[in-house]
DNA sequence: CTGAAAGCGCTAACAT
DNA sequence: ATGTTAGCGCTTTCAG
């Protein structure tokens, strides 16, 4: 009983093969006595369809793929990703699709698109920085539909939170706190996320008519805790002859390695200086004191994603190649407060 | 050139597909010359082979799928089987296996092991928690190759933590420092870890001669912080007569739950009370203070695993359905100390 | 060394 | 309503 086919029932039920395809695919002239035949002999025999087989003849795998970069400590290990993954599964497996991973990394030769090709997959989620936007471009130009979550291209719809709009929220929380000198750490400059929320606070001073001040402002060069240790120690390097009164960084790490260097150096967060991080990952609650953040709302766009794939596959022309926000939200925590005397 | 086949160049280099095929999966009897000729035209038509035509007809898809379960909380949100699934991934693509998710959640009416059949993997991993047990047994006592990481099962190899080596090492550890009233939270007794670690506690107790106190004892409901903190409440509503001088945990987040709670209720840790944990997940490097805990090896896990799935795939049969077991490490951090005075 | 042809399991015309 | 048959793209005997 180890691999039973439709000839099995076929034969067991006295019909042809074609007859029991078409039971098995509900469809329409079939007798009433033939589907229950069929049903009941594939109960019996514990038949099961071949998705090989069904996917040679009819070109279409439900198989979609997750394409992403293992590079940037980014892939399966950043739960950023994995969270929106899980959203974006739960929206297209009740749609009968399965996930492939695919991240060639080992398959120097061959790049996603000759992957997916190979794999008959019948679309893509694209988790792919833009400095290997080369990668996937062959990818976002062939006639499979894709849909693109870390990064925007011009060829496929992307679904992003709102980075200018999230970093502009946290601003205004600080700004309403009493805050005028506002330092930045900044993300790595190599892709939208980085870029947006830099542009965005630029903007913010900008429109407050605050100066932007170079001793400010410093980046860091990736976005673990390590580079937030050597950016927290290059901004009090700079910035000491004119302290910010607080600090906003582009990711809670940054902020993280922020915090428990200024409470080395014996600044005590929020009441010396406050200090605010942006995505809400699971340490900014664990933090002392608890990092107040701009939560990313992960579940939406990964629904989001996954509806938007989900038309396309089925031919749904409407679904145009733009770029999709999803509101993010301001987590006050503990590491910011009121400023409490102004000099 | 949507869908170039072997057809094509087949017909461009003037050799028949049977040779061609044999050319592309470097066989024996083909000239230079044909080979020469087929890699050239499979260069400029950029041909890749198709892998839904290749499984048909060796019944060999170079699908690995990875099983797993979504309750609980587990699954890819789970970062201890991400880290593991990472490792494993590494380990199996190398040999040109591509990874499936599969988790029948929505595919209420069919199995694990139909699921796995309908796709024709060569093999999975196995993350199903003892409590799932039969959702699993057809998957694992049919002819495909199985290794499983969350929990043990006689009709495949298992690769885990030394869950009582590990427990054994930490409570050293507190004894080492001069605790005996060692408390101790443990986790659902569900499955392998509450199991395994339980019991050590138990066995270490008896061992070293130290009374067990029911009172020092307690059940958290499952691994969540929630969970940790209804405990931690269970547990000082039980011992404030006679506290112990050391809490241990079967799990980081029960521990980070208690050492809240011990905080709010104005013990401080570890002068007045030592607390430690098992797993190091990310949260107990930021807990304040720095959790004591055991880390569990999970690329080691991950690595063996696919290595022994490897094997069983390529038909070695010397690998046997036995436990393999990864030893942990203690990681000292600030959550415990040598005791102070006893009493 | 090369070509012809059967077959993998299923679907989808096309007949009947 | 049911049966027949030709593919889907590739591998693999078996001849030549």
């Amino acid at each position: 009983m180890e691999k039973v086919t439709i000839y099995d029932i076929a034969k067991k039920t006295g019909f042809s093969v074609g007859t029991v395809s078409k039971a098995l695919n509900n469809y329409k002239g079939v007798s009433e006595k033939a589907r229950n035949a069929v049903q009941l002999a594939c109960a019996e025999m514990n038949f099961t369809p071949n998705s090989t087989a069904q996917t040679l003849a009819t070109k279409k795998s439900n198989l979609i793929g997750y394409v992403f970069s293992e590079t940037l400590g980014g892939g399966l290990l950043h739960p950023h990703f994995v969270q929106i993954l899980q959203s974006f599964k739960t929206e297209v497996e009740a749609s009968g699709y399965d996930l492939l991973l695919i991240n060639s990394k080992t398959t120097v030769d061959n790049g996603f698109y000759e992957h997916c090709l190979h794999r008959q997959i019948d679309g893509a989620l694209i988790a792919i920085p833009r400095t290997e936007a080369g990668r996937v471009e062959s990818l976002i130009n062939s006639s499979i539909p894709c849909v693109s979550i870390e990064d925007t291209y011009s060829e496929a719809p992307s679904v992003i939170s709102d980075n200018k709009g999230g970093t502009m929220q946290m601003l205004a929380h600080l700004y309403s706190l009493g805050h005028r000198k506002i330092a930045y750490i900044a993300a790595p400059q190599d892709g939208v996320p980085g870029w947006e929320r830099y542009e965005a606070y630029l903007q913010f001073m900008t429109e407050r008519g605050l100066p932007i001040n170079e001793n400010h402002i410093v980046f860091a060069t990736n976005y673990t805790r390590k580079a937030g240790y050597t950016a927290a120690e290059k901004l009090l390097g700079k910035c000491w002859e004119e302290l910010p009164t607080a600090v906003f960084s582009a990711y809670d790490e940054l902020s993280y390695a922020m915090q428990d260097t200024l409470e080395r150096r014996g600044y005590r967060v929020p009441d010396e200086i406050s200090v605010a991080g942006f995505d809400d990952i699971l340490i900014s609650q664990c933090a002392t004191p608890k990092l107040t953040t701009i939560a990313q709302n992960r579940d939406a766009i990964g629904k989001l994603a996954g509806q938007l794939l989900l038309r396309r596959m089925d031919g749904d022309t409407s679904v145009e190649n733009i770029i999709h926000r999803i509101p993010t939200s301001l987590v006050v925590r503990e590491s910011t407060r009121r400023i409490l005397d102004q000099n």
